[in-house]
DNA sequence: TATGAATGAGATTTCATTCAT
DNA sequence: CATGAATGAAATCTCATTCAT
């Protein structure tokens, strides 16, 4: 089994699960089922995990767009897709967003960092791009893919981190996003 | 003078300066000019200061949007002023703004998070009711609030979390968000 | 109310719950609902309490032997009613027999430590004294007095420390120590 | 070398010569050659060092019994060997029983107690079947192992806590204490 | 590569004691 | 006499990192 993997599994679960500070690397190697010294073999610290968990996320995420968006659908249907896929990885893995962010924060700037998310910003923009190209919606600013997974990145958060219990309050978000999103991208009214 | 308030004003200073993890407990009594085990009447830890500095922080939103935001601007100038409030206060506080929402998120004191940011959630909300009262803009979703703020805050942390020395870029985001959400809230174009 | 009283009294209550070491000062004076600085215009220290809470204590067995044992009774009986005093101040009292070994131990001896013990002793020694004059026993060694409460404070402390749930192994511990003295005291067989 | 070993060790000799509350873990690990962080690999709070020491004290009073104790000799010669090595020992560790018997009842690790002085009881109890076999004494209660030690260690440790300069003093309590137990045991007059 | 006991610098935390009110 | 917030020295404890095996 390979041994770099298996730390950051357990630290994406660690992290989600306990924080970054409460998590320390024994518990880590520990969950990853290998001995103290051989974290240091394949990282330097424990935020130098971080990056590797931002990529390995961004591309769960991407995944789990791909899956779930069906081009074939109407538009707005496949916008909700979208914002599903966020909130079923958001949901599994907490505050994981945040944690990056945190990492960030606590790094002396790592470089490249934001091509570490290059391939969920490049998904969203060809997929937008697309929609384009199809006449859903007008042509789209350079910025608008960052901020629509920043979007609804955000009030997944918000939607698992606080509110937890209540699964209504969650499909009530989810709902809010997907209106805000449609009219914020100008999207023609679906047919249906 | 107020030995509780000096221990904020003192770690936000501090984490800012030089991140969560480098700033000891040492060093924010020192910053506050208070004993080591003062420090204990206030606050159990360093991690327990996050949800009063993320109450500072909301306020601080608040207030610069209340000090820049001019009401007798047409609807488009507000929610640019809006935005450049939040902009403001983020570049100024850079690393505090991402270490209150991973901060918080990774302790166990979040359950308040939602009543901490309420007085900036109800500025926003009563900003955009009145637009609503004004016909600026269509009746809004109660999610609508948090929705703005989440989006205005997303952007503004990667604008000036990555280190990034072009302030261009920055008014490029700001721009973009700006017409990404007069769209979604569909904003009357204005007569200018 | 007596401050003085208030402390001594408290901290029996709380060194017996929780041992000497454990028990702040600062639970000592909420428990005694007086303020922190107070403690010091009656004690020195926390140890400086314990001279007089030995003496407390010797004063509460010895009263519960006045109060229990029947000089009217054969002598066995009286015995067992001794033993039955010592069982249960130390019921009450859990541990402050250990601790006040723990006191002296900790303690740069303190002077007439014993003498604070005499009332006690005095009064097993007449009692022990009355039954060699009614022939119940042989004349007794000057350390006798001593060792009788040594004993059954030993045993009786054993029986709440350590078996504590089970109400039927104190009992026969103490039916135990019961013969055991009376044959250590030779007594004459009750005629009953 | 065993590390557990020494800090107990190190501890036994601190603990003896300090006294509990000023022995620091500083000093343990100092004497006992080893890492501060290296204590904690063993033991979780200086405190939770007693029953380990606990253990080595009653296993030092077993072994003293057993090669003072003369099985040839007469038995209130034996009885007087054996409350010999009970004062030998409490001697020379004076303060440590004093602490054992507090430090343990001062703590939550007491649950094993027993068992940590099963050596010691097994021993006795052994030594007192063979004295009801060879018929110098009648049959035993069950008790009466834990009774004798009892006896014998509370007044050895009176015999030595209060710095009593007058080693005669000690050989009387020694004197009382033999004669007491033989009576208490109802061993027959010796033949000499 | 892999291990995990050992390290020890440096962090957090405690708490007896003081002192201005 | 009484208070209790403040103190800060000194303790405990943590945990990233090393290194001999």
């Amino acid at each position: 089994m390979n041994k770099r993997e298996a730390i950051i599994e357990a630290a994406i679960e660690l992290f989600s699960a306990k924080g970054l500070n409460k998590t320390k690397i024994a518990d880590i190697v520990k969950q990853a089922n290998i001995a103290q010294g051989t974290f240091y073999l394949y990282f330097s610290s424990k935020l130098s995990v971080m990056p590797a968990i931002a990529e390995v996320m961004a591309l769960k995420i991407r995944d789990e767009m791909d899956e779930q968006v069906d081009r074939h659908e109407p538009f707005p249907v496949q916008i909700e897709q979208l914002t599903q896929a966020v909130f079923t990885i958001t949901k599994e893995y907490q505050t994981i967003q945040a944690l990056v962010y945190a990492g960030i924060a606590s790094t002396d700037h790592i470089r490249n960092w934001e091509s570490i998310y290059d391939p969920l910003y490049i998904w969203v923009d060809n997929f937008l791009k697309q929609a384009v190209t199809e006449k859903f919606i007008p042509p789209i600013n350079g910025e608008t893919p960052k901020m629509v997974i920043a979007l609804v990145e955000s009030v997944a958060e918000q939607a698992y981190l606080y509110d937890e219990v209540d699964p209504q309050v969650a499909r009530n978000k989810q709902a809010a996003v997907v209106t805000f999103l449609l009219q914020a991208l100008k999207a023609s009214p679906s047919i249906s």
